[in-house]
DNA sequence: GACTTATTCATACATCTGTTTTAAACGTTT
DNA sequence: AAACGTTTAAAACAGATGTATGAATAAGTC
């Protein structure tokens, strides 16, 4: 299965490795051999490690913001149209949702939103760069359409509770097939769909709390 | 400043080291350098990287335990002997509280509560393994207290929105004094006091949630 | 004082890292 | 057939890593 195409081959392997050990725990060695190809290959198609991220990141991040971007602002002109202040569940909703069956889609990997969730957690620049340079216009729209459904809110408060909003999404997209903490007797669903369904609620009420 | 004490000295430039740039970012030369400690001076005193780290969460996280388990017992005994269940609120700040101001506490470290917010997001076992084995009696006990407090909440949903609390609070103590993806002219205020206030609204919403 | 123990020091070891180089093969296109 | 982009192989590089060693020094005890 290694065969069909060499560039491919790493790309998906080092997607896989990065998002289940991180950027810097994945050595060129690891994602060669797992692809099944030479180590060189790696910079005789790429250039470099950081190179390698690189086209991963841009490979998905590029399409799947511009899905986000596109979700949001449809909310926005939709509720600017009736002369309403936007729903901030129905923000949420069209930031998580592409977010969460990216996984599924044809186009999607498997591995790459795990990989996003760890952008902002990984210890060096490179990772937390790179990915801060791609979803920068993605959070300002998110604080701009916000604080339309929030108007309310102090600025410092929807700030943090952005933030908080960050954290918790980030979380569920690391945590992903190795549950921790769970209870005895308790399976839960992770599939997109249950989890948008318990996220929808959960975020909406926190940017809405008194 | 550092002759006072090799042993301290180490202990202090990791806690620091570790929590900056993550547990294998950091090399035990990086540390010795820092701490102005011979390299040996490590596996003298503690045999191995890994036992260094172990020190570090058994130094702070038991007596932090501690106190977490303590002030959640607390408001549940209260709230029991005035047969009511308690308050998400409470059980939230009687977590947060202690956590938030460790920091500033007079055997606290200012780095310690970064690095276990660090904790569930390193690449490999070592530091998620030996978190969640100190963690796992207050994980226990934060289920069971919350079930009281939001009794009509199924037991997977009840799940997921602790998963979600504890999303929201790693990701408030791993991003200290490096705030990112802020809106201009919002400066917002980073000490425990404010955090608190911002997060027990927040996350008391969530899990209420309808 | 002498002796024992605890600590510090410089150094060496084996391994792993990203990257580069050399060479030889393979497939496609011109 | 010749030229080209691609792939593999094997090796080497310079640097970083955790750990181990043995000698030198400091501290404590008789």
């Amino acid at each position: 299965m290694a065969e069909k195409n060499t560039k491919q081959c790493i790309l998906e392997a080092a997607e896989r490795l990065f998002a289940l050990h991180g950027y810097h725990h994945t050595s060129l060695r690891k994602i060669t051999s797992e692809a099944r190809v030479n180590l060189a290959a790696v910079n005789y198609h790429f250039g470099s490690k950081k190179a390698l991220l690189k086209a991963i990141f841009e490979c998905h991040l590029i399409p799947l913001n511009q899905i986000r971007l596109e979700k949001i602002k449809t909310v926005r002109d939709l509720a600017h149209r009736q002369e309403k202040p936007p729903q901030a569940a129905d923000i949420i909703r069209a930031f998580i949702e592409p977010t969460l069956k990216y996984r599924d889609s044809k186009s999607g990997s498997n591995y790459f939103i795990t990989l996003v969730g760890r952008a902002l957690t990984e210890p060096d620049d490179t990772v937390r760069t790179l990915f801060l340079h791609h979803i920068e216009p993605l959070g300002s729209l998110l604080f701009e359409s916000l604080k339309e459904a929030l108007p309310d809110l102090q600025p410092e408060t929807l700030y943090w509770r952005l933030q908080f909003t960050i954290g918790v999404i980030s979380h569920v997209m690391r945590t992903t097939g190795k549950l921790e903490m769970v209870p005895d007797h308790i399976k839960p669903h992770q599939d997109a769909d249950s989890l948008i369904e318990q996220l929808v609620p959960y975020l909406t009420a926190g940017l809405e709390a008194p």
